[in-house]
DNA sequence: TTGACAGTTCGATATATATCGAAGTATAAA
DNA sequence: TTTATACTTCGATATATATCGAACTGTCAA
């Protein structure tokens, strides 16, 4: 099998549990509003607005940065995150949405 | 939670298994060449050039199919498949992929 | 009708996963 | 230094999933 199919499958799995991909969304979302507003994401803004507990959280926060969607990096007290727009860009040329041969 | 946020997470499941990722792509794959020469999929094909047995393609078959990513129809002694691909599309718009939030 | 091929269904198994509560660690604030 | 906040780690549990072999169904060909 593709090398390239796996990382795909990877990314997917990631993304595929409902709590985790509305977390990743959710980062992904202040992010682009962070644009404008220079703000970062806070992880423990996410937390109080899903509902699953800090455990679950961390646990997925795990999951997609092991799949390389994200990085997470400690502010003081704080965690912020931030989205590889690389890898979803990737995700999409493997499965020639635009593009394409 | 959205709606939309549980669809995308019910298609990207689907896509999260290697091998089923490699099957759909495969369908995929062929379909884009049958633009061209007029040939459908025969699942027939797909199952000797991939290494897992016949039931668990059938499985697989059938987690597509519910996620609505693809349509299965019988050819007589055959199986053929088709890419929805307006499913597709739908994950990539609210992944954002394309345009803008 | 018999045989071969394509695919499905069933039952079993092994493995992965999501989630939680409790307890731990690190940082900041009082 | 005590307390509170923000996570993290651990252990447990319940559930889902991928996969297989065996047996079944449907279709064609001889």
């Amino acid at each position: 099998m593709k090398m390239e199919t796996k990382q795909l499958a990877k990314i997917m799995k990631a993304l595929s549990n409902a709590n985790r991909l509305e977390l990743y969304l959710e980062i992904k979302k202040k992010q682009e509003v962070s644009y404008e507003t220079g703000e970062e994401c806070f992880i423990t803004d996410i937390i109080s607005c899903m509902n699953i507990g800090a455990p679950t959280i961390s646990h997925h926060l795990k999951e997609l940065a092991n799949a390389d969607l994200i990085t997470t990096e400690r502010r003081g007290k704080f965690l912020v995150a931030q989205i590889h727009k690389k890898t979803l860009e990737a995700a999409s040329r493997i499965l020639s949405l635009k593009g394409g041969k």
